[in-house]
DNA sequence: CTCTTGACTGAGG
DNA sequence: GCCTCAGCCAAGA
């Protein structure tokens, strides 16, 4: 069937749960890592990355390995709601990732794009 | 119901 | 590269 009438008016709402972001999060391989905006374009609203960092604070205590979501710059904005300063950037070294001031070095070689990968 | 809080991002200057 | 602004919206108080 043509969609088109069905795109103009809101057929579906394009929001996402914490649930939907950490069933995300979990399918990132080891040694990977991909940024909130690239979570939040996967689940339909490339503009709520914010919500995904949210999500993120919300994952504690939960089997989630929320250490290899950074920034778009590969930045670890994250780090400090580990808990020490240094926990994010140890687990991310353990898996082989260099990192040199919060800053992922060759990010564009671990990024993981969810759209291109996961089909 | 209202209001605040954000682990973000893209655009514009 | 820097800074500011606005969009985005779930969850909890």
């Amino acid at each position: 069937m043509t969609r088109k009438s069905s795109l103009l008016k809101s057929e579906k709402k394009n929001t996402f749960t914490f649930q939907d972001v950490w069933d995300v999060v979990m399918l990132i391989p080891r040694g990977r890592v991909t940024t909130y905006g690239f979570i939040a374009k996967y689940l339909g609203s490339s503009r709520s990355s914010q919500m995904v960092g949210i999500a993120m604070n919300a994952s504690h205590s939960k089997n989630i390995p929320a250490h290899r979501v950074v920034n778009k710059v590969g930045l670890l904005s994250g780090a400090h709601h580990f808990g020490t300063p240094t926990a994010m950037q140890e687990l991310l070294e353990a898996e082989g990732i260099v990192i040199v001031e919060n800053q992922i070095q060759d990010f564009e070689k671990v990024v993981w794009h969810p759209l291109q990968e996961l089909v």
